[in-house]
DNA sequence: CGGCACTATGACAACGTTGTCGGAAGGGGC
DNA sequence: GCCCCTTCCGACAACGTTGTCATAGTGCCG
């Protein structure tokens, strides 16, 4: 800057009045400062001038469990929509369910001074927050909870979806349903787990511990849930994918099993309407998930400092066919 | 920092010892002042740091057209990868295919003195991100070269990849083929068109100009090439679709529509082996293509200054049975 | 005991901006 | 001629760190 002020002839004071557009600067020294700038490729250091001025950052962080995955990706995507109206940019950073991962991510972002922070929990243990959002980082957890302390939360409805879910399945005749599930230590995993059981009272049916299976889904234990679950002389009528991946999985394994059991996936997912048979799903909108959390990040940004909200969004089951075979 | 010192009875330089991890301070020292810094919630200033060191930020650039898009996020995945395993993180924008948006996000990005910066343009002229090149911001393009300059950059061979799937329904005896494709100002359309004729000519096939059709991918532009190439007296019996994206809107149209054309589909995407027919696709690896980018902006930032650049990856057909019928 | 090396610490300047304040120049009213 | 107001501009301090250098104390060697 200084280097402009004097090519410019003017004192660094000015250049800083031009760069800000402040008022109060001749017109024709503008001038003169504004081709010294491009002569000189000159750039202003924001580190510099986000230290003098105190200012924020102009960033969100967001940390799912992976950028990759479609249903994150379209979180991310809601996000930056929200956070571009607001004119602030996203960092985000993958998990990989990883809780050491996740507080590693979640403090990097706070040591970067983040105006507020998105996190979608791979642990279950939140403390080491805490600090960071008394020094003044708000922090709105979506789709899960935190561990171990009370703050700002936006769910889907896991516990009504599956209750749905199994509640359509006996509709249709099914008495033996199954449940394929992610780790259990996973809240929405657990959740709906939940949700089958009560799901299984409510429809009056027997809940048998071994039809519900809590794995990592890999093509691995997919394939052995099929087995163990699905074929066999006691095996279930209908089956209930806790996830798009664990459905996408199932589909794929179930590809040349027959006869074929009803499926309902929690999640929908493109192309499920053009499966054959098209698959059913317990939808919600991801959009509005996303959309709803960093809406509420903006608004505790803004100083909003009401008690932690919990808001929990509606989910709906999309009947496409694969969950209307009867037994 | 003066507050954590005068709590520790240090002086302010020691605090900065201690959070820096510097040897040469007593262990007892060291105690006292983490405990003050524990008391306070002391959180260093980065960019006061980061101004004082004249240091990196730690972060690149990633602009695409959206991140919501399967293609993309996993382009984005494989980015963060190569970022993480290189101790940075990513700063992600979508440009949601305009040039104003996307010159808007790179510019704000250089502004945030990113490390360095990946885009897959939007535009066709980047011109104006010579002066922050010049200024030491290394810029690699992916997917899509850049307009009017020469620098690195990361492609997929477009032109190949669509001159095989012509010969792959030429093989299986297609005579009429026609193609679907994005905007012709987007340059894997082009290419991929220019890739459609060339093939159209090696299989020794009357190219026909009313057979390509370029269009931004709508629920109702692809409905309406539906009807106007693969349906009526002169239909063509076989239909490459120039992006994922494509192939799904036209697969959806597809759905009802006999007899049903053959089908090759630029770009693998999920369940396209479980569908019925099983799509055939050109599929290359998205991740190589993030991970090959982000390597070689790293290598730049590492100070890396041969000539820019061209890197073409391979692609290759993956026969599923869509583009395996016979006319 | 003088000299030297080493450890632990602090004073101070500097990084590149911007906010505050004050001053010079010019114009207008009395 | 004097005062006041407005417009334009610069000197200077401050933001929160870290690099440089200096200093005091300690132990060891000859």
């Amino acid at each position: 800057m200084s280097d402009v002020a004097r090519l410019a002839g003017v004192s660094i004071k000015t250049v800083s009045r031009v760069v800000n557009d402040e008022p109060a600067v001749h017109p024709e020294t503008a001038e003169r400062v504004l081709a010294a700038i491009e002569q000189l490729d000159f750039r202003r250091n924001l580190d510099a001038r986000n230290l003098r001025r105190g200012s924020t950052t102009g960033t969100i962080g967001l940390v799912v469990e992976d950028v990759g995955n479609p249903f994150y990706s379209e979180l991310n995507r809601a996000v930056e929509r929200i956070a571009a109206s607001f004119g602030r940019h996203v960092l985000t950073g993958s998990s990989g369910e990883n809780s050491d991962r996740e507080r590693e991510l979640a403090l990097e972002f706070c040591a970067r001074r983040v105006d507020g922070m998105l996190v979608v929990p791979a642990g279950a243990r939140h403390g080491y927050l805490v600090p960071e959002m008394r020094a003044g980082t708000p922090v709105v957890f979506l789709d899960r909870p935190p561990g171990d302390i009370v703050a700002d939360t936006v769910l889907v409805d896991n516990l009504g979806g599956t209750i749905e879910a199994v509640a359509h399945l006996a509709r249709h005749g099914h008495r033996r349903i199954a449940f394929l599930g992610d780790r259990p230590d996973i809240f929405t995993a657990h959740e709906r787990l939940q949700g089958f059981r009560e799901g299984c009272v409510r429809a009056g049916l027997r809940y048998d511990d071994r039809l519900a299976l809590l794995r990592t889904p890999t093509r691995k234990s997919v394939a052995d849930a099929v087995r163990r679950l699905l074929t066999g002389p006691d095996h279930a009528t209908a089956v209930i994918a806790g996830n798009n991946r664990i459905t996408v999985q199932l589909l794929r394994e179930l590809a040349h099993v027959t006869p074929r059991p009803a499926v309902v996936g929690f999640d929908d997912f493109e192309l499920a309407d053009l499966l054959d048979p098209p698959v059913t799903v317990i939808a919600h909108d991801v959009s509005r998930l996303g959309e709803a959390a960093a809406e509420l990040l903006f608004a505790r940004i803004h100083g909003e400092d009401s008690a932690p909200r919990k808001v929990v969004l509606p989910v709906h089951l999309v009947p496409r066919g694969s969950g209307e075979v009867t037994p």
